[in-house]
RNA sequence: GGGCAAGUGGCGGAAUUGGUAUACGCGCUGGUCUUAGAAACCAGUGCCGCAAGGCUUAAGAGUUCGAGUCUCUUCUUGCCCA
């Protein structure tokens, strides 16, 4: 017997077409499988391998399942590291990315994936991002676009604008340098005004994971609160204050205004509140800085009068954790019931008035910390003896007939800031004209491309140090015009690239709608749990935005099914010295023992956690696949953990996966050359009944993601195959029953799969089995209990009765000893599963 | 601090959704074949016990004829938000 050749045989069938032909019957049901594109970093990582095997397993499945595959590929090919390794290597951007690209998409061939490569697209090509600019022309058309001046987190080294999202710790999220605060003009996406719908909407997202949708509602985070005007003592001024905390409007005892709010104009001339102000923008503008940073206040000298409380004057600080862009600017502090409060009263000796009674803790003791819990409301006239919640809606109710404030509702989420002063993006396609006014450019002029030859090694924003690139004229009048030097956030190119891959070569716009009305939604998506929140919260953002321009778009949720896969893991190992090593420069020597290869030394193993390059715990897909082969590899990432779980990257796995196909070609081998024996047919007939009760869990197990199961599955088979070989089952029964289980493989192992096809010369290999439900089996194990224990497994013919199963114990189990001389009170009977016979002593 | 998950052998994990707990794989142990190793194959492998048998799904209680699964309490871990 030839040992099965995955060097040979996976070339074999690699070079024929590897896509799943899409044929445009629309007769046919479609199915749009897409995998979140990767970024073009330069080699394929095993978190690809995962997210790719997975989908493609999804998309072979409903292709043979006789739907309209739509599987694509491409590239998310904009972004930072390209500038950054272009500075390192002197290598231009757009060559470093594309010599990028030909190598992951080599990779990715490698894997045997069903893509469709005809369409594959590249979000740095001009023909890719010419459409984007239309939509964002579209979207300023519409009122979905501003330019807004606003206190932006900056990253000092990266000299970039960050997201809120993209500071971690007060920190950039790549750099790790402290973020700062700095006032910029930039360029909006009003993802806010689709606050409402964007949470709404979740409601109709059946097919994704409730954990993601908590996330996206948390991160949209709708709260009610109330406004409450107050005046000012001595003087007509009043003070618009937000606060989602109006029941202890009696335990106010400052007001905090942002350091930009407009009484701040009084102190112009102030050289102390001009410090105070320089303070203040150290401060990142996270929730989570503001809340960490030391609290500094500058105190006004004005106050303002409690609008319940007659005599009682609050005083007005301007203060470092409030912004003018939550609310209204101006909050009333109430330091008991909050902790940033609580630290601002203390520093400043204010007044910490309770209003909230702590149940498990006396009224009168002096608090250490604020406390924000519920209880029953005290020290505030009318609301006293209520709980929170009703505190809450009874002085709303009040403040509202007495006119001095209204109830509100507040969204956490902000819109979107997408200028990033950079060069390897999209360009912005606007014009500043020379009387001041920003205009879109004439939609004729698209694309406004990026110019090739540029300067990455000064800082600032490239293309604004460009010495023509910028100057320009406006087409309609021929005034002169400066272009927009910044580019857009490479987040603004993966929010629509899914409606490009309907039609990714259609020329007059971004994509051709007849495509959209068929294709559209995403049927399922798949990709890392680390884009729950942002990529996929702009995505829908998008759509329903494009939803608002184009009278013929009707989708309203791009992605109907999500899928969220877990990382893939490996141990990491540390020399005495403290050096990271790669997997490969250490040996195992028994279970307890590593030791590094080059000088025999001991390795501290380190606990698995995601693959990462500063760790050293990587391992290359590549070399795994030339040195067991892409179906080992496939089989193993599916085979070990649930795959929405982390997976822990095992050799040993690879090895054994390999050693499992090599058997499944083995047993092709021996029943494609094996001699007839004598048939019992009642063998058969169970044997048969069997391999199809496999099909159908395994059926079942792929439409619920359970890939673990099925390789389980799978190996169960082979097993009971190789355990019936030499019984007296026709050659033909098992060659049969051989090629629906190879048929079930090709999601999985497609090469193997194939060539075992072959082999057993079937040559339809592109529809699944017949799933006919799980079989009759002539027996079944039914379970005996006395009591409640069990005390025997009893085979035994299907669907009988109580009375007959009974008849059987009583002759043939070894359970009879336990009733014997018992009287019997009770029998709980479950047809086919169990009886329990209830005793008394 | 708040929210959400989850805790099953030495390890990854399965359990038809309240009905035989530990499927399947890894690892380990013994054997066959080999000069030897590798590979392959066979057998064993939750714990206690010579055995009969008993115990076991983080810990404890509850509901039930029956609980890994449902309810409550406690502990631990992970993720997200602060």
């Amino acid at each position: 017997m030839e040992r099965y050749n995955f060097l040979k045989v996976e070339k074999k069938w690699q070079s024929q077409n590897s896509a799943l032909s899409v044929s445009n019957k629309k007769s046919k049901k479609k199915y749009y499988c897409l995998e979140m594109f990767p970024y073009p970093s330069g080699k394929i990582h095993m978190g690809h391998v995962r997210n790719y095997t997975i989908g493609d397993v999804i998309a072979r499945y409903k292709f043979m399942n006789g739907f309209n595959v739509l599987h694509p590929m491409g590239w998310d090919a904009f972004g930072l590291p390209a500038e950054n390794a272009s500075k390192l290597n002197n290598l231009h951007p757009k060559k470093w990315t594309n010599k990028n690209i030909a190598t992951m998409k080599n990779q990715l061939k490698m894997l045997g994936l069903s893509i469709d490569w005809d369409l594959e697209i590249s979000t740095c090509d001009k023909n890719y991002y010419k459409h984007q600019q239309e939509l964002f022309i579209d979207f300023y058309n519409k009122g979905l676009i501003s330019r807004k001046e606003t206190y932006v987190n900056w990253d000092p080294v990266e000299e970039t604008v960050l997201a809120n999202e993209q500071v971690i710790n007060g920190r950039g999220w790549r750099s790790n340098s402290l973020v700062e605060r700095k006032k910029l003009s930039q360029w909006f996406f009003n993802i806010s005004s689709f606050s409402n719908e964007l949470l709404n909407d979740l409601n109709s997202l059946q097919g994704w994971p409730e954990k993601v949708k908590l996330m996206q509602k948390n991160w949209i985070g709708k709260s009610f609160g109330c406004e409450i005007n107050f005046e000012i003592k001595n003087s007509n001024d009043k003070i618009k204050v937000f606060t989602t905390r109006p029941d202890t409007i009696f335990g106010a005892s400052f007001i905090a205004l942002s350091a930009d709010h407009i009484f701040s104009k009084k102190f112009t001339n102030s050289k102390e509140f001009i410090q105070f102000k320089k303070d203040c923008n150290k401060t990142g503008t996270t929730e989570e800085a503001l809340a960490n940073a030391e609290k500094i206040g500058f105190n006004s000298g004005l106050s303002v009068i409690h609008p319940f409380i007659k005599d009682k004057f609050i005083p007005i600080y301007f203060a470092n954790f409030v912004l003018m862009d939550y609310g209204s600017g101006a909050i009333f502090g109430c330091p008991a019931h909050d902790q940033r409060d609580f630290e601002f009263a203390k520093k400043y000796d204010l007044e910490i008035l309770k209003v909230v009674s702590d149940k498990s803790k006396d009224d009168k003791e002096i608090l250490k910390e604020a406390y924000t819990g519920d209880g029953k409301i005290i020290n505030s006239d009318f609301l006293n003896g209520l709980d929170v919640q009703n505190a809450k809606e009874k002085i709303i109710r009040v403040i509202e007939e007495k006119s001095i404030g209204k109830k509100k509702t507040l969204f956490r989420l902000k819109d979107w800031g997408v200028s990033r002063q950079r060069y390897w993006g999209c360009p912005i396609p606007m014009i500043y004209l020379e009387d001041g006014s920003v205009v879109p450019v004439d939609k004729s002029e698209l694309p406004i491309e990026l110019p090739e030859d540029i300067n990455l090694n000064s800082n600032g924003n490239p293309l604004d140090n460009h010495p023509t690139w910028k100057i320009t004229t406006q087409k309609s009048t021929g005034k002169k015009a400066i272009r927009e030097t910044d580019t857009l956030d490479t987040f603004v190119d993966s929010s629509w690239y899914f409606l490009r891959f309907c039609s990714p070569n259609h020329k007059l716009s971004p994509f051709d709608q007849k495509k959209i009305d068929y294709w559209m939604p995403v049927d399922q998506y798949i990709g890392g749990i680390e884009h729950a929140i942002l990529h996929l919260l702009y995505s829908r953002f998008f759509t329903k935005a494009i939803k608002k321009c184009k009278k013929d778009f009707k989708i309203n949720e791009p992605f109907k099914n999500l899928f969220t896969q877990g990382m893939v893991c490996h141990e990491s190992y540390k020399d005495a010295k403290g050096n990271w090593l790669y997997p490969d420069e250490v040996e195992k020597i028994d279970t307890k023992t590593v030791i590094k290869k080059s000088d025999k030394s001991k390795v501290t193993v380190g606990s698995p956690e995601s693959m990462s390059k500063s760790k050293k715990n990587t391992v290359d897909p590549e070399t795994m696949i030339e040195q067991f082969g892409a179906d080992s590899v496939r089989w193993f990432i599916l085979s070990d953990s649930p795959p929405e779980k982390d997976i822990q990257w095992s050799d040993n796995g690879v090895v054994s996966a390999n050693k499992f196909l090599q058997k499944i070609w083995n047993i092709c081998f021996l029943i494609s050359n094996r001699k007839e024996t004598q048939v019992d047919k009642d063998l058969e007939n169970r044997f048969n009944a069997k391999i199809n009760n496999y099909i159908y869990k395994i059926d079942r197990s792929i439409e619920t993601f359970r890939f673990n199961v099925c390789v389980a599955q799978f190996y169960e088979i082979y097993n009971y195959f190789s355990d019936h070989l030499d019984n007296s089952i026709g050659s033909k029964t098992l060659s049969d029953n051989l090629i629906k289980i190879l048929k079930l493989m090709i999601p999985f192992v497609p090469h193997l799969a194939n060539e075992c096809l072959e082999l057993l010369k079937c040559n339809n290999n592109n529809k699944w089995p017949d799933i006919s439900g799980e079989n009759d089996l002539e027996e079944i194990k039914m379970a005996v209990q006395v009591n409640g224990k069990t005390r025997d497994v009893i085979n035994i013919k299907k669907d009988l009765m109580e009375k007959d199963v009974n008849n059987f114990i009583i002759k043939n189990s070894k359970a009879k000893k336990y009733l014997d001389g018992k009287k019997t009170m009770k029998i709980i009977f479950v047809k086919n599963k169990i009886i329990n016979y209830i005793i008394s002593n």
